[in-house]
DNA sequence: CCTCTTCCTTAACAATTTAGTAATATTAGC
DNA sequence: GCTAATATTACTAAATTGTTAAGGAAGAGG
């Protein structure tokens, strides 16, 4: 659900800058310091947008933009560019080379922000029936973090609790190992111990009974669909 | 019924730059490099949309502007300024010559096109516009930025107080994060701490009672349809 | 042009909620 | 019944929001 962005610069402090804001955010952040290393992270990762400088040492940004968008499995993936000035930009070749966007530089975060989020309600609106879903007896919708219940009675659970539930339900009647969960909820790089999975679950199940979500010893958990 | 977008500004570069990516996307352009000019063919050609730039030589656009909203045969046609800094715009003289709209410089490619967009479905659609709502007791007035209770009872709401209340109320039942709303109420440029929405928020709800907006802790405010 | 008022924004601190950990109790399966 | 795995609880830390107050900006009215 959380969008993945590659960035792309040679400069580390702009790298630094995005990477802490973009994660803030929630999406998943990888980089690359030049061109040639951005095509290659892009095979790898598969971003959902890639924002990439137009100058850069070994390949520059805009050649790098035309081999991305020629790889089949990339084709999805916007470039947003970055770039000093307006000027340097409003040559056509950029736009040939596959640019959804541009943004100049001094970065706005916020400016940034809000025109990434356009991206993916854009690619996402297609998949608005992710949004909610319907197992169980349970609406879970995941615009606003509520369960509505079969009698009606809904409910808005916490974020890492309602995110647990979604995972789970997006695939009722299969197991979701603990370290799995934790790796698609919490992230790569973040450690927590594996038992406080045990703690949200029981959470969740004191909100919406036990039953919903199942145990299975030595496995994981399992949301039940009957 | 594809569109006429008239341009005029003094630079040629950014005339071509903007004439390329309009014809690509299907209108049918003409320009002008400055303001007398402008109306000439404005008048001749009777666009849609005119697109042009404030600091002009010969004659402004600002005094261009007025000059073709005082001809009838215009009058249903919209003026987008193209302006280097917000700043310059001095909105009232520039509204009052009949802008429609106005976009900073550099100019982003898609932005523009989304507003010119929007500016064509407008116009032709009549716009049904949804200046009164009705939800979860409440009639929300944004002609006078009054909410009327369901005992009759009727407040005004302060400017930024009344955006917040209508902007959640626009979409019951969803969660608005803060940056969503910033960008939405205070535009893209505008940095403010995101906590003076939480202020904002509690003077609402100091005026309207608690319950109307909701909190979803880590995500952001919601308007409660219930 | 001045004064008064209202509104906006920020900062500081309090209050609340949520997250994470560890310790202990309980259970399922052999 | 043993044992490993999970459930539950209680506690602390961290994150988030509520609330208040103060200063300045903007506007209204004289």
């Amino acid at each position: 659900m959380s969008g993945k962005i590659l960035l792309v610069d040679d400069d580390d402090d702009i790298i630094e800058f995005l990477t802490y804001n973009l994660k803030k955010e929630g999406y998943k952040v990888k980089s690359a310091n030049n061109g040639q290393k951005g095509i290659e992270k892009a095979i790898s990762f598969k971003p959902d947008v890639i924002l990439m400088d137009v100058m850069m040492p070994i390949l520059d940004g805009i050649e790098a933009g035309r081999q991305i968008k020629a790889n089949p499995d990339l084709n999805k993936t916007h470039i947003i560019y970055l770039t000093a000035r307006a000027e340097e930009f409003s040559e056509i070749s950029a736009f040939e080379a596959g640019a959804d966007d541009y943004i100049t530089k001094p970065i706005k975060p916020r400016a940034l922000l809000s025109r990434i989020k356009a991206f993916f309600r854009k690619g996402f609106e297609k998949s608005a029936e992710e949004d909610i879903l319907n197992v169980g007896g349970l609406k879970i919708n995941r615009l606003n973090y509520t369960v509505t219940k079969i009698d009606g009675e809904s409910v808005v659970l916490p974020k890492k609790e309602f995110q647990l539930l979604f995972q789970l339900a997006r695939k009722p009647d299969n197991v979701h190992s603990r370290s799995e969960l934790l790796q698609k909820i919490w992230g790569e790089d973040v450690y927590v111990v594996e038992r406080t999975v045990d703690v949200h679950i029981r959470k969740v199940r004191e909100k919406l009974g036990d039953g919903v979500i199942k145990t299975l010893k030595g496995l994981g958990y399992m949301f039940n669909s009957q």
